[in-house]
DNA sequence: TGGGGTTAT
DNA sequence: ATAACCC
């Protein structure tokens, strides 16, 4: 039986005539052309056992692009295709093509490393992520138009909740025709299909639809990628990458134990990340199973409950986080690295550019920013990633000229963070950054009160106004004498 | 290590 | 504001 969540969450199946089921199903969604008119014979009362998408056994796709920067490089320009290609991002190689991966090159290695492995590769600069978004927002949105219901997960991947499109498909479906649905891709552990297991239809539909999906990206975005199907996010995540490039791969119940001791330690795992795996080390914690079999109770005086029963249900492949619209950003930030800056005025200039970049980007966007962040990283012989930040609410006059065009809001801007700077750093003291980055988030939608295309007649004295009111909601961020 | 992102505390 | 996680 499916492998979820044991004895957490009840299984809930509601009985339904076809009628209803179709009235439900017709509401749910707006795309897909509504078929479902010869499922539900008008003689036959023919009630069927409905699994309730959410609470019951759920249909997850994972769809992961293919080394997405250097994809998206190769697009842009056609005479890299076929050579061996690098993007990277100052001293770092952080991602290459395939033919670069076959001559030894890995992801995150150093240039100099790389281009002794391999001194034909071909680099280009990948430090300007504009591109990248750009394509990365259109693969997300085509991957909206199959089911709302999309999580990305950094630029390249994407989770979809397809539950209640194979719940449609398979309404549509004659009990006969079931018995004769096929797999698209591949099979984990090329465990044999059982058509009588209502689990096993569910994801082989699951398989047509993420192939169908990877197809769409393929020939209107012109991009590559692999996908996983499964009953949870997890297990989509780590069987997306078994066939690995431009594969695909569905993960039956049966096989779930399999996979998931396939990692060969809990680092491995999505969801455990350099700390808590030290932690777990630190326990004689090493492998999966070792995670599985570990004291509940030792485990959650270490991590706290919420912690350490996240994590060890992840080690049984359990994984009951729903897949979260993610929407627009909840933020947009620019930063830059370098080996040292260690003048106001050097970080000044910086700051300024990082800022010119954001405020065409949250042009664009359309919804104003109404906090702003500085984050800086100190230079440390070895005391390991640390970033300190500073935040202040944007004034309200300042929000108001945002995305009109008007580089006016350069100026007090660049005040705002410098401001934020000296907040951070005593500036009559020696300092050594090595890292700028500003924030713009607490995204709002724009005010509908009185807009138009001219704002640049907006005077001080009508937005102050305006605001005076809303001022008290948000004192928490650092107060700063304007 | 880069240049991004998210959520939880 | 930081710390953890993800890519």
């Amino acid at each position: 039986e499916p492998e979820e969540e044991g004895g957490r969450e009840e299984e809930v199946a509601v009985v339904r005539s076809m009628e209803s089921a179709d009235a439900e199903a017709a509401g749910g969604s707006e795309g897909a052309p509504s078929t479902e008119e010869g499922s539900g014979l008008p003689g036959s009362v023919h009630h069927e056992v409905v699994p309730t998408g959410s609470a019951s056994s759920r249909v997850i796709v994972h769809v992961d692009l293919d080394c997405f920067y250097a994809q998206v490089e190769m697009i842009s320009n056609l005479e890299l295709k076929g050579k061996p290609l690098g993007v990277q991002q100052k001293y770092l190689v952080v991602t290459c093509n395939y033919e670069a991966r076959k001559l030894g090159v890995k992801k995150l290695m150093s240039v100099r490393d790389a281009k002794e492995k391999c001194p034909q590769l071909v680099l280009v600069n990948g430090e300007d992520l504009t591109r990248y978004r750009e394509m990365s927002y259109k693969v997300t949105e085509l991957m909206e138009e199959f089911s709302p219901v999309v999580e990305r997960l950094g630029f390249d991947e994407n989770f979809v909740d397809i539950t209640e499109m194979v719940e449609k498909r398979l309404q549509q479906l004659q009990s006969d025709e079931r018995s004769s649905v096929t797999v698209s891709g591949h099979v984990y552990n090329d465990q044999s299909i059982n058509l009588h297991d209502i689990s096993h239809i569910r994801l082989l539909v699951g398989s047509q639809i993420a192939a169908e999906m990877r197809e769409a990206i393929y020939n209107q975005l012109g991009l590559t990628g692999c996908a996983g199907v499964a009953s949870n996010k997890l297990l989509a995540k780590l069987v997306s990458g078994i066939f690995k490039p431009n594969q695909q791969t569905v993960l039956l119940p049966e096989s779930c134990q399999d996979l998931i001791h396939s990692l060969n330690h809990i680092k491995k795992m999505p969801g455990i990340g350099y700390k808590t795996t030290k932690r777990l080390e630190a326990l004689g914690i090493n492998s999966v199973r070792d995670l599985q079999t570990f004291s509940s109770k030792i485990l959650e005086k270490e991590f706290g409950i919420s912690v350490a029963q996240r994590i060890q249900k992840l080690s049984f492949g359990e994984d009951n986080s729903p897949v979260t619209p993610s929407g627009p950003p909840q933020s947009f930030s620019e930063e830059d690295s370098f080996k040292k800056c260690s003048s106001e005025a050097e970080a000044k200039k910086k700051i300024a550019e990082l800022l010119a970049s954001l405020l065409n980007r949250v042009c664009q966007d359309g919804r104003k920013p109404h906090t702003v962040r500085l984050i800086i990283r100190r230079y440390s012989s070895e005391k390991h990633y640390s970033r300190e930040s500073r935040q202040c609410p944007i004034p309200s006059h300042v929000i108001q000229k945002l995305g009109t065009g008007n580089y006016d809001v350069m100026t007090p801007m660049v005040d705002i963070l410098m401001k934020l700077f000296r907040n951070m750093v005593n500036v009559k003291m020696p300092f050594h950054l090595t890292l700028l980055s500003v924030c713009f988030c607490n995204l709002k939608a724009l005010n509908t009160a009185k807009k138009g295309p001219i704002d640049y007649y907006l005077t001080p004295s009508l937005s102050t106004t305006k605001c005076s009111g809303k001022r008290s909601l948000k004192m928490k961020d650092t107060h700063m004498e304007d």
